[in-house]
DNA sequence: TATGAATGAGCTTTCATTCAT
DNA sequence: CATGAATGAAAGCTCATTCAT
């Protein structure tokens, strides 16, 4: 995630070659989700990069597997991130509105993430069909958020028959098309919807939402 | 749309200047939708319409005003089938629900008005802001909206406190994610979303979320 | 020369073959004089005329036969303005004087006139090289001088062998270079050439040269 | 010129750098001069340089920085020239005589040194304006002159008060117009200007004028 | 006499990619 | 591991010109 190429303390030098390609990624991550796959250019990813173009092609071949590199990246950072967050510690109501609120920060924090799926959905996800990491990209949140709410279910407070899956969507698209869709939907109300204030509204809608759906009652 | 005056009524077809407009931007919504902004070929465009490349600047200057006026054009569509809903003579559950409904259904039948959506925003929506006729985007659905939450409350079957706003982009945001992102969510999770059974699912679970966050108790 | 169309007071309404082929003459003049022949645009000459593009094409045929056009009015206008001079009626110095003020206020006041010989001459006169009414633009001007010179001549006080063509075009090229060529001669020196100051001095400078030359002693 | 470190000596030719780069100025000299800015194609000057037409973009950027690098280059190489003639040396008539011949000698030699001088003065200079160079297209001869003409009058044959600028430009008018217009006033005055004998009478005729001029009596 | 619609050819420029070292 | 030089294909766009009425 980090713009600075990763080196461990205890070795002088990283290998040049660990380097350039960290950079390149990064250089690529943000000129993909600035202008999408068709208006990306090699050449800004190069200077971006601070690297010879020709040492992108060294490395990842061409411009589509360049993208599906990205793309394996950004996903797997937010699976890194969510193992941070320990679902099952904590009571179900809390464990839903603590994955509410994280997937509402991530996607913040990381617009790149939205675009760069906005991207990979208008090319029908051709790249990552052919990824040989795709199962690492499922989450498995989907299952540790099938036990909170069967968990929920047997203590009484959380309706039951529940589609984890058809939950983690909603939680995303709550947040995703809100976020993604942010310009637009500004530009057409005439009003901002990006500010402090109005994103505390927004989180806050999104957890009623959610949590007004699972609970029972 | 056409420069020249509407023909009589007796006349079969309409006039020319009229007809290759509508089929220039027949094929770019076409085009723009299937490949994005930046990926759409304006040779291509030119081919699907069965008229000259250079009628296409003839008529809408460059690249950008034919997106531009592809979007309008989108959204007056969707304006113009939202006329239909009449929700006002609805108890508001039912209204709501309606809503919902037309919303999976419109963005279901309509792929190319959320791929057109996504790649507004990819450019962070500075065709729209140039729109001279944004204002008429603007949907009057959410005042509407706001007058069956209010009757709903006063009833005494929907909870209180609600923006019309926030419950708008949540409907469309329940329904967008899912059908926008659908390729990548069905190579990451392995199963098909967007089968007959799949839909249904989905609609009613978002009637459900939707429904179970307005309804009071 | 006029911008409007020339109208006998006592005709009720021109005919408008008369006036729009005036317009787009003047269109075309001022166009190929700010362009030249490569750069000019039949558009904006249609535009500048108010007219139907087509309306050139059926009066000029092509562009090339329009700058033609424009070319030999051009001539005929400065051949027109020469027609007030009655040299003949002068003593041979102010005759040469008059003729020497004369070129470098016509120049002044018609720029366009240069830089449409400018464009004739990158062209190698192939325009010119097509006319029927070349002879025209012959000046009868240099007969004129010659008789002029003869006179000074015999009367002693100019020298003799001077060619009139060549002392005309030598008051032509005097005038015509710092003109001309005013924009890279202030780019260069970055010094200001037409302010009313330098003007006064080129004039009287030219003046100095050409009379200098022709005098006896 | 090169953006690439000179090489050692003892390789025989250039870095194909340089090569390419000074093949794709000499060839666009070549098309600008005979077609004029707007007329120029790059696909003509690729062909005429024998490289990939891509690579006039890789070294110059677009065709008006390609224009200006051609025009920095041929005032160098007018300058250059002058270097050569050392008017310090001579006798004030002797040292004006010989700037006059080595103009119109230059000016004949080097006619697309005019073509391009017309086609920037007639784009008003655009290209000089943003030349980071033009200091240095300001020819030193301007105070050379000005030191001759000082030594002629200080030894009584040159008249006093002579600008050595105007001087300047007569010398380069009485040149430059004659050559430069030579195809129009050839067409209209249907006399052949360009034969050795014409060249050598307008040669002569240009000398008496100038030293006419400045010669005292 | 006049015009809106339409076009084929060709323009400058861009782009992902490869060559040669 | 790294790079400056080079390219074929195609992009968006322009232009003088013609069609059809």
């Amino acid at each position: 995630m980090s713009k600075a190429p990763k080196q461990a303390l205890d070795l002088p030098r990283p290998r040049d070659a660990d380097r350039s390609q960290q950079a390149i990624l990064d250089a690529a991550r943000d000129e993909f989700s600035e202008h999408g796959l068709g208006g990306a250019r090699m050449d800004r990813i190069a200077e971006r990069a601070g690297v010879n173009k020709r040492l992108i092609y060294y490395y990842f071949e061409d411009k589509d597997r360049l993208f599906l590199a990205v793309l394996e990246a950004t996903y797997l950072d937010i699976r890194e991130a969510e193992k941070g967050l320990h679902l099952t510690d904590l009571p179900p109501a809390d464990a839903v509105r603590k994955l509410t609120e994280f997937t509402w920060n991530y996607y913040l924090a990381h617009p790149e993430f939205l675009t760069l799926l906005n991207s990979e959905n208008l090319h029908r996800a051709r790249h990552l069909a052919q990824s040989e990491r795709v199962r690492e990209m499922n989450s498995p949140l989907i299952q540790t958020l099938g036990g909170v709410l069967e968990r929920g279910r047997a203590e009484g407070t959380f309706r039951g028959g529940i589609d984890p899956m058809q939950l983690y969507i909603s939680i995303a698209g709550l947040a995703y098309f809100y976020l993604s869709n942010n310009h637009t939907l500004s530009a057409i109300f005439g009003r901002d919807l990006m500010g402090p204030k109005a994103r505390a509204e927004r989180l806050s809608h999104i957890c009623d939402v959610i949590l007004g759906y699972v609970l029972r009652e």
